[in-house]
DNA sequence: CGTAAAATTGATCTGTCTCAACGTGGGTGG
DNA sequence: CCACCCACGTTGAGACAGATCAATTTTACG
């Protein structure tokens, strides 16, 4: 049983990471034979919290987490979701304080990796490129949130954080069916599109009137994700999946 | 001249890398014998294209840049401004294709760091620390205008857009008498806060009379920085100035 | 089961957009 | 050096997406 979730553990690690580019056998080993110890995060429960000092490096396992802020009316901005395969990357090693908080949305498997652990990562000239490929996925997909927000009314912009889900959730395998779970509220989609709960509930209502998006039972269904990611203009390229850059010295051959 | 020049140039990057924590003499040094030839960039003048292969790693000496996104209805976003001492950091080195367009609104002095250069970067710790750094707070602006457009009325966001400028312009010495350079149009204010030029031409007129913030002939002045501050609920926290983590030794001594 | 949170629907209100007109200043060609 | 021009700024009036307020139903869970 220990066993057999460690595995399942350090797997989903590997598969995100190559959802930038492959890693060696050595790479692999090593990812897969830190064991650090998994814990359980309740629902609403804080896993960092803003002006606090920034516990250590998380990487989700299971469930659905996001970085949110508070503001002093108590309105709330969700700023990102963490799914599975997600870690909240170098922020601790950086900088002391955290500028926002890290919450479980479900309940969450999730992993603390050591900073001697992370120091070992980093040292690892493939690892360290991708730590700084999920640094740079994690800029873009808050650009587009941005775009979205700012741009987009809200039919267009649940479409397009669907897309996104459904994109991002594909890639550790956890689309089936055209169908995949979503363990949020009607609020905490609010939060996140910068829209009330009614009108999100509202907006949900058209698109599945128009046969686009069901969510239900907190499970999202696309039937026809071509239609839905035409309607949003919905372009996977800002999550940068299997987007390795040449090498440096490849650059220069180039160049000469 | 070209030496003044060169001078001022690297003391910007010097400058700008404290903000985070002091550099070794050798480090600084080190930057200061960079020598990258710097070039012009005309208003409106894209330095980096959506889509295509982004060329390197640049650095604003003078003037304002910005990150940005097009729409196919023609709407466009403001994702960020480079202000001078800003560089768009690890991007190019990690990724093929970029997400965003990259745009000079005046006219801008930049310098191009070839890849070898930024290796050698690379290889210097502090450094290396100060370019996660960079990295760090990008991130955490963009969740902060995230938080503005999504949650803010329209004379909140001007007021937390320009007590942000006030801080980042006063960081690298752009800031005299509670005024400062900024060389952006309506319109373009307008498309960085999701709002048309016609709402920020009003939203400015009123905050103009309510004595916050006066923002004519490409120049802002902000009286009483505290009031404006108070207003939006401004915490500069975010921009991690002097925020330097402890080294992970330190937090084993804590730990144990 | 019972109770609270979440979803749903209706009616009304409002911040911001849209469309439209006019003012203004700086750059350019004659 | 003037006159035109065009981008930018300014102001007004009306329209609309989404907020707000409120009530009811459904679902989840102890």
């Amino acid at each position: 049983m220990e066993g057999k979730r460690r595995r399942i553990v350090d797997n989903i690690l590997v598969r995100k990471l190559e959802g930038f580019a492959p890693l060696s056998s050595e790479d692999k080993s090593f990812l897969n034979h830190i064991l650090p110890q998994s814990r359980l995060v309740a629902p609403r429960e804080d896993i960092v919290r803003q002006g606090l000092q920034i516990p250590c490096i998380h990487l989700v396992l299971d469930g659905f987490a996001c970085r949110y802020k508070l503001l002093a009316d108590g309105s709330r901005q969700i700023c990102s979701f963490l799914v599975p395969g997600d870690m909240c990357s170098m922020g601790s090693f950086i900088v002391r304080t955290a500028d926002h908080n890290i919450g479980a949305l479900s309940l969450c498997q999730v992993i603390e990796i050591e900073p001697q652990i992370v120091l070992q990562m980093l040292a690892r000239p493939a690892i360290n490129r991708a730590l700084w490929w999920i640094s740079i996925v994690h800029e873009a997909v808050l650009r587009e949130w941005l775009v979205n927000v700012s741009q987009r009314n809200a039919e267009l912009r649940l479409a397009h954080l669907f897309c996104e889900l459904h994109q991002r959730l594909e890639v550790v395998g956890l689309v089936r069916n055209n169908s995949f779970e979503v363990p949020l509220t009607q609020g905490e989609l609010a939060d996140t599109m910068g829209l009330t709960s009614v009108h999100v509930n509202r907006t949900l209502k058209s698109l599945r009137a128009q046969g686009l998006l069901e969510f239900k039972d907190k499970h999202a269904t696309i039937h026809n994700i071509e239609r839905l990611r035409d309607l949003c203009q919905f372009d996977p390229t800002y999550l940068h999946i299997h987007d390795n850059a040449p090498p440096v010295e490849d650059r220069f051959a180039k160049a000469s």
